[in-house]
DNA sequence: CTGTTAGCGCCTTCAG
DNA sequence: CTGAAGGCGCTAACAG
């Protein structure tokens, strides 16, 4: 194993530069006042021995990591990589980088990570979390000024938040209304799994009892938010209960699973059964028949997190909820 | 703004305790013999007065700073996603962070992040980078013991490599061989935009000349890894072009541009039109037609780039390039 | 404009 | 098994 080369540090450079550690922090930084010949001088020294400041060095001193954490379920969905793209535009014009951390939808990873981040290794964090109760987010978030929730709201307004306007259960009642208008009387709900399920669950036996459609409560069924888990759990659903005429799924991976299980089990589509998502992903337009969803601005909402973000960094604490509309975007498997 | 709360240190413990930092130190890292009593004690006080410790603080003696670096060049690409999961949860099991940098396909952004990397922030680095040519990045690679190259080799064995074992090349012959075995003899390529782009056109011409296909040096367009850059450039090449009867697209991103392309020019595919992608994402199987595409364990990929890291972090600079063969998926759009 | 002093929070080393 | 001393590389604060 190659020796690894020694850092070059500051301090090697003050003194083939033949200055103070110093005036070539100053240098480095950009910061105080220093005469043109030094800086110079001290650049081209640098850049000829290779210094490269150490961050933790750095960080040690001055508290800023210049890093801002996310935190996301699950990083192949188009959803949240869009948003991620989002965030990392913004911080990357600020000079910040950023650290992913990949729940896999797994909640004890989920804790695990927010514990982690508060070793302080980022000077902010943007949590997009649907499913760890606010009894435990809450404690985790609390202890810092710089939070920001995407699709999420704190109570006491520890957080900012960028959100779609209206919610999930919004968006059950209006894919509902749609399906209901060609027809449909007879749909069941397959929603991400989630910390209020069970909300979730009594929200669409209201919305079924009042727009008159038929009651079948065992038609609800939470689900991972995964094509594959939208397939099986759609296949179980769609077999068991052959009445069933409509399904409204909880993201697009879900509803596109559930979209082929329909044709799998040689369901026509929407005629026998009408299907609808939510996020429109880019895949929702171009699966055959094309899938009926909402449209949220994902990489808007990453990147206004993230400002939201740098804003609460630099001191303003002022509380913001950013909302964003969700659009029916309406296509062949539910018209 | 809320005042920050001063950070809890190891100092403080060891007070609260009644030890010496390094006591508590011994504790929190369990390395060094401890009687059983003070460890108790020492958990319980750190536990109760919120101890953390600090990354930066650590990382400075150390030298080690418990994260790698992951760069791609876009994370909204499902291929690139699921790379990254399979490093996440590699990192993850072994108490390791990842950083991610996307550089959206922008080289200059490819270099800065790869020079930044430098500041000794992560203790080792995954990168995937087609298009930074070798000039620039073995420079910023050779510095390093811990390096891993995703679809790239590194000359003089600087890096362990994991890739596909034939590489684009390879998968243009067999796509240009399934292609004609239908009947196709006019067919394009559109590849990544990609450092070596002209030995691919090269490449592109030879395997024509051997097939016995016709030549269009013209039909041979380099294009981003984007559905959008896909439909744009499909649409100019069969637009102006109109006998061609088969494109063969970089990745399944491009193809699934290039198919809506065909279709909104009224093109049957695969009858008037064949077409090809490459990576075999989610959306190739869904789509319809569905997409001809090379298989290829993304995942796998991730998880042995994260691997032969920390194979390299330990010490163990053996060379491996690892091989994963790809494999042609033949569905609708190329029967 | 430049230098000095001190210390960030932790771990390595060496003594008990 | 436990502690004291010292320093990682950098910058804040204060001098010149």
């Amino acid at each position: 194993m190659t020796p690894r080369r020694q850092r070059v540090t500051l301090t090697d450079v003050a003194r083939e530069a033949g200055g103070s550690p110093m005036t070539v922090s100053r240098v480095i930084n950009d910061t105080g006042r220093i005469s043109a010949t030094t800086r110079v001088h001290v650049r081209a020294i640098a850049a000829q021995i290779g210094y490269r400041p150490s961050r933790a060095a750095r960080a040690l001193v001055t508290k800023r990591t210049m890093m801002v954490g996310a935190i996301v379920p699950d990083i192949t969905n188009p959803y949240f990589a869009t948003i991620v793209q989002g965030i990392e535009d913004q911080a990357w014009e600020r000079g910040y980088s950023v650290w992913l951390a990949n729940t896999n939808e797994t909640l004890s990873r989920e804790e695990a990570v927010l514990s982690q981040i508060e070793e302080s290794s980022v000077d902010g964090r943007i949590v997009c979390s649907y499913r760890l109760p606010d009894e435990v987010l809450l404690p985790l978030i609390e202890k810092h000024e710089a939070v920001v929730l995407i699709n999420r709201s704190a109570p006491g307004h520890l957080a900012n938040t960028v959100r779609s306007r209206n919610g999930y259960l919004y968006r059950l009642r209006v894919a509902a209304e749609h399906v209901l208008r060609s027809g449909k009387r007879r749909f069941g709900y397959i929603p991400l799994r989630h910390s209020a399920f069970q909300a979730g669950r009594d929200h669409y036996l209201r919305v079924l009892s009042e727009l008159g459609a038929e009651e079948h409560p065992e038609w609800c069924v939470e689900c991972a938010p995964t094509w594959q888990a939208g397939y099986t759990t759609g296949y179980a659903l769609l077999d068991t209960s052959p009445a069933g005429d409509a399904i409204i799924g909880g993201n697009d991976l879900i509803a596109l699973g559930i979209l082929r299980a329909a044709q799998d089990l040689g369901r026509r589509v929407p005629d026998d059964v009408a299907i609808t998502g939510s996020d429109d992903i880019l895949l929702a337009a171009q699966v055959k028949p094309s899938l009926t969803s909402f449209r949220v601005p994902t990489y808007a909402m990453g990147s206004m997190a993230a400002q939201l973000l740098f804003r609460r960094m630099a001191g303003d604490m002022t509380y913001i909820e950013h909302l964003y509309d969700e659009e029916l975007i309406v296509r062949e498997s539910a018209p």
